[in-house]
DNA sequence: AAATGGTTCAACCGCAATCAG
DNA sequence: CCTGATTGCGGTTGAACCATT
């Protein structure tokens, strides 16, 4: 037996365009009274309508939040990348530009994006280039299949993880810490210094005006991480053995390749002389607190989106007491962005890269709604050691609704996969290309592990900052070069 | 000016998932 | 657990619009 007409077809249910008396009537209802049940909707309402064409009227043309007009640039990139992940999952990709329609953006797709794809030689169902495909003009660089591969693992992975979980709102909330001294000594501090002091204002306005102290203190501390793998550890030569030593765990993220154990990382930061220390009881906490995301995270990006490829990297996500700098207002990458006082190294290698000038992806520092402050810091490591790239990420409020997976999406476009490839525009970004894609450039990979790092820790303290102030062999100065 | 063909996008249809009793 | 109602979603349609001949 078939299923019931949503409306009682006795009824003289009227179909076709909405007229503007119509639309009046129901805005009209639902501003006074909520939609509530849309099928008892039509008759409170006084609308000769099946409950469920109000409801489409409603979402995809009346609700005051929606955008209309032309898409911009950024938004068919987004899109295309989307779907690339999500295929025809309009719904989810409608979950990352809130202010558009499913059937908008699928309409859109339909109408210019698949056509537009085609044209340049791209298959709009793979999303892999075909032999015959037409040379791409530079702005479409970044979308094609062999750079999705190298989607930032964020970009990925939150994609999935957010049209999984978008339901749930099951997201454990970060760690906090116990207070600690707050102090213009604090430790984290020289991560913040040495990010002014490198990058300098000329590839900031892209995001934002960035307030700069009158006279920045200049500290000779390098903008880099220091590349382990040059020094090399015991645990990086027996990588795989170690790898192994979790895998006995069913279904756990440790069977997913690449992936590490918070005790193996921690053990290798050691190992490689570069930090810290963990408090044990911090560490334990972090990881019950942090676990079940990361690994689904880290699995989704494994299963469903890169299942073609040898992921070897890990993605660790440190999470830092605040320095107790000056913070800005948390960025939301949608709308507005709050100029902030230090903006990440993530979002400023963005900003020569015309393909990549997200003027919504800055991520300065957060400071989250319960007022607060935890800052993240994104590592990508690579088994052989090497280290990417860093950024800066707004924390959310832990609270687990969409907006702390929002905040975390602000390292969406971590680093472009351009980025590594020839043509890079400036000088600073030329040695950090150096620098970085020396041991094979950025792998994929997805959040593998949250890891908090105790700054009110006299020893890690005391470690970082002997980091910091001792030049370096493996370290580039990029405020040398500016 | 009319005919024709292509494009756009709001709206519809039907299936699947979820909810409620 | 079952069943019917409701909601969400993606594929498709067709009227309106536009460009070309």
């Amino acid at each position: 037996m078939g299923r019931a007409p949503c409306c009682d077809e006795r009824m003289s249910v009227k179909k076709g365009p909405w007229t503007p008396e119509e639309d009046q009537k129901l805005v009209a209802y639902i501003q006074e009274h909520g939609h509530g049940s849309w099928r008892e909707l039509p008759e409170k309402a006084g609308l000769a309508r099946c409950g469920k064409s109000c409801r489409l009227r409603w979402t995809n043309y009346l609700r005051p939040d929606i955008k209309r007009g032309r898409f911009s640039h950024e938004e068919d990139q987004k899109i295309i990348q989307l779907h690339a992940i999500l295929g025809n999952r309009w719904s989810a990709i409608a979950g990352h530009l809130p202010q558009r329609t499913d059937n908008e953006i699928k309409n859109y797709w339909n109408t210019h994006l698949k056509k537009r794809l085609a044209q340049m030689g791209i298959d709009p169902i793979t999303h892999k280039t075909s032999s015959s495909g037409l040379a791409l003009t530079s702005s479409w660089r970044p979308i094609v299949s062999t750079q999705l591969t190298h989607m930032t693992q964020w970009d990925c992975a939150l994609a999935e993880a957010e049209a999984r979980l978008s339901k749930k709102s099951s997201m454990k909330p970060f760690i906090r810490f116990p207070e600690a001294a707050q102090s213009s000594a604090h430790p984290s501090t020289y991560f913040m210094r040495s990010w002014k002091t490198g990058i300098e204002d000329k590839h900031r306005p892209k995001f934002g005006i960035v307030k700069r102290e009158s006279s920045p203190v200049r500290i000779d501390c390098p903008s880099l991480v220091p590349n382990p793998a040059r020094r090399p550890s015991n645990l990086l030569q027996n990588w795989d053995t170690i790898l192994g030593l979790r895998t006995d765990q069913p279904g756990s993220l440790w069977q997913q390749p690449g992936a590490w154990s918070m005790s193996h990382t921690l053990k290798q930061i050691a190992t490689s002389g570069r930090s810290h220390h963990l408090d044990e009881s911090a560490a334990s906490q972090a990881r019950s607190s942090t676990i079940d995301m990361s690994g689904e995270v880290a699995s989704m990006a494994d299963d469903m989106m890169f299942p073609q490829i040898d992921r070897t990297g890990s993605n660790l996500l440190f999470v830092f007491e605040s320095a107790g700098a000056t913070r800005s207002d948390s960025v939301d990458r949608y709308g507005t962005t709050t100029p902030g006082d230090y903006f990440s190294p993530t979002s400023t290698l963005h900003g020569p890269d015309p393909d990549f000038t997200h003027s919504e992806s800055g991520s300065p520092c957060g400071s989250s709604t319960d007022g607060s402050t935890l800052d993240c810091f994104d590592f990508t490591v690579q088994p052989e050691g090497s280290f990417h790239s860093f950024s800066l990420l707004p924390n959310g409020d832990g609270d687990g609704d969409d907006g702390d997976a929002r905040l975390q999406e602000s390292s969406l476009y971590d680093i472009p996969d351009t980025f590594w490839q020839a043509g890079q525009e400036t000088e600073a970004l030329q040695l950090q290309t150096v620098e970085i894609s020396d041991d094979g450039g950025p792998d994929s990979g997805g959040l593998d592990l949250i890891i908090p790092l105790d700054f009110s820790n006299a020893e890690f303290s005391q470690h970082l900052e002997s980091l910091c102030q001792e030049p370096s062999e493996y370290q580039t100065d990029i405020g040398e070069v500016l």
